[in-house]
DNA sequence: TAAAAATATCTATATATCTCGATATATCAA
DNA sequence: TTGATATATCGAGATATATAGATATTTTTA
């Protein structure tokens, strides 16, 4: 059994802290970049590239998502890789995914 | 099969309209309406009755949800219904809804 | 017709977010 | 140590969103 706080779909804790995750998450950028991220770990540089964002607003979308403990990462010299971190954001993304295939 | 658009993941329209959903979403208040709403249908003042918003800002609210595709709306004399009319929406709120179950 | 009820809109202010260019920091290589 | 590379932060201006109070519109009831 769960021994974790019991959740009700209408406390307002929850849903400030679900407006929160969707919020930061409405951004195509910060999408993207989350998309790529589910396929593995990647550098700044990579992210950039690969999604074509400039550097500095990489970083930006990086630290907001890691700020609202979306993302972590690890620094190898002077290249800093980050990652998923959180099963909200899988199961976000998921949604989002599964909402792409279904024709509207 | 179907005849739809090939949405890919990575396709800019597609990422502005996630987006776009996301950020519409990410609002204690209407996450709390779209959570009623998943219910059934409910008016105006029930809605704002019951999620404890005032009258003018519910319909604000409902107002955004419905000019981005997400609540459809009857009008019953001078009583107006809301309701869920989009897919996007209900994948959404399930996804809301389990993330709730889930202890983190 | 006049008052009321239900919903919607408007206006203004405050706050937040986006975007870009410039600058800063940390690490590595010559 | 100097220069280059990778990442991060800062600051400003533009745009968007939030919130509250006032007012408007539509429909019903007295």
């Amino acid at each position: 059994m769960s021994k974790g706080i019991e959740h009700n779909l209408m406390d307002s804790e929850f849903l400030s802290r679900a407006a929160e995750t969707l919020r930061v998450m409405g951004h195509p950028s910060r999408i993207k970049i989350s998309l790529l991220l589910s396929e593995g770990k990647f550098s700044v540089g990579e992210i950039a590239d690969i999604c074509q964002i400039p550097p500095n607003q990489t970083c930006e979308h990086l630290r907001l998502l890691k700020q609202h403990g979306l993302l972590g990462s690890n620094k190898e010299g002077r290249t800093v890789f980050y990652y998923i971190d959180s099963p909200r954001l899988t199961g976000l993304l998921t949604c989002i995914s599964e909402n792409c295939k279904r024709i509207q």
